[in-house]
Parts: structure tokens; C-alpha cells; sequence
DNA sequence: TCGGTGTGCAACTCTGTGGTTGCACATCGA
DNA sequence: TCGATGTGCAACCACAGAGTTGCACACCGA
């Protein structure tokens, strides 16, 4: 499994999220195509959609001699759940700590 | 306000996150108390609380000599919300398309 | 068959950043 | 007051990664 920190930093890219913004809008783009339109090379644009496939926020799966990619909304979605865990996690330890804190302090001033 | 791409490439750092676990079990940590038991410098710790406190995820306010930090769970859970919105929003855009080629091909094989 | 088009691989540059060490300064406590 | 302790700043190193160019190869169509 493609742990949750690599979606992550894939995702700390404002060019990745173009590519996966125009992945989405129309389906089955190659890197070619999405090379026009942004201001990068297409070494840079197959580098990127490289990042993401490894993380598992796009798939790309081959036609003839064109690769055509698709993005994985499921990943994103799971990573978002991942971090609100956590921060629900956190939220109530710190909710706790106050608690004993405030507890403690009981007519203290 | 910090952007959320800086606030997920602070997130994309197993350093960081133990940091962050470790200032939510118990408010209050500085740079030196979180130092022993990571095995990294205190001045790297110092640069990945700066990280963090300038992507809202870490607050830090000084008592006398020391500075103590505490995590910001909004900033997490807010750029949680913003990845799960950006989920729904292709996923809605993908399955439009995919009712539009089912569409298409009605009765094609 | 043969030219055009899209991929893929490799080498290279340059910047960002995680990590270090060293040192100066401020503050607390005995 | 004076040593001990915690911060902060600066210089430096090493590596990852975003970007480029060049070239070889595969495939489609006329």
C-alpha cells in the first residue's frame, strides 16, 4: 500500500494538482496533451503523473501508443479521512489535558 | 492566510508528525523537550516548528526563556474538509462523464 | 513502406530543504 | 552575581526533486 505520507507530498504541488484538475475535467488525457497548456515540458508533465501513480491519485493505463490517465478519487478521499482522524485524535486529547487542567485549578483565582 | 498546499507539504514529513503527536499528548513542549527522544538535533526540531507554525499548524508562545507550542487542530481538520471537497467535486465531474459515454454508446455492442 | 507523432530513458543543472555544528545571547536559580 | 540551561542565528553539507534537453524506439496512417 502506498503509505499516506507519498500522497502527501504528491499532493504539496500546486503543477500536480493542475494535471490532476485537468485529468478530471476530461478523461483519459495522455501527457502529451497535457503538456500544452501548462508551462512545463512534457519530461516534466510524465515526471509528475509518475509522482502521482506511485501514490495512487492517478492511473494510467495504455492505449496503442498513447498512455491515457485517469485520477484515483478514492485515494484523495481516503488521505482526507486520514488526516481528519487525526485530527479528531488530537482534538481530544487536547480537550482532556484542559479538562484536568481546569480540574486542577478549581478556585485557584 | 497560509495556503493549503504550504500546510501539506509541512504535513509531508514523518519528522513533523511525531512532533505533532508528540506536542498534542502534552501541551506545552518546547524545542529542547521534544529533541531528546527524536533522533535528530534540536536545531532541526527548531526548523520543522518553524515549519509548522508558519503553516498554522503549531502555535508557539514564549514563557520567560522557553517556548512552548501547542497544535493547531483547526488548520489540520480545515484542510481536511478542503481535499474531501476537491474528492467530491471530481468525483461528481467523473461520473458526469461517465453517464454521458454510457449515453453515447446506447445499444453500440 | 515510410514519415509523423507520442513514449520512454538518460544525463545534466539548479534550487529547496533536512540535517549538522558552532557560537552568542537571555533567563532562571542557587 | 555567576554558572547552568534554553533560544536563536548563521554557515555549511548532502541529497531529493523539479526542470530541462537530447535521443532512441514504437506505433499509426497515408
Amino acid at each position: 500500500m502506498t503509505t499516506e505520507l507519498e500522497v502527501l507530498s504528491a499532493l504539496a504541488d500546486p503543477t500536480r494538482w493542475a494535471l490532476m484538475d485537468r485529468i478530471a475535467a476530461g478523461d483519459g488525457a495522455t501527457a502529451t496533451t497535457l503538456a500544452d497548456g501548462l508551462p512545463v515540458s512534457r519530461q516534466a508533465i510524465v515526471k509528475h503523473l509518475g509522482v502521482l501513480e506511485r501514490a495512487g491519485l492517478v492511473t494510467g493505463r495504455r492505449t496503442g501508443r498513447e498512455m491515457r490517465y485517469s485520477v484515483h478519487v478514492e485515494q484523495l478521499d481516503a488521505t482526507a479521512r486520514w488526516m481528519a482522524a487525526a485530527a479528531r485524535r488530537w482534538d481530544g486529547r487536547l480537550a482532556a489535558i484542559k479538562a484536568i487542567a481546569e480540574s486542577g485549578e478549581e478556585g485557584a483565582h
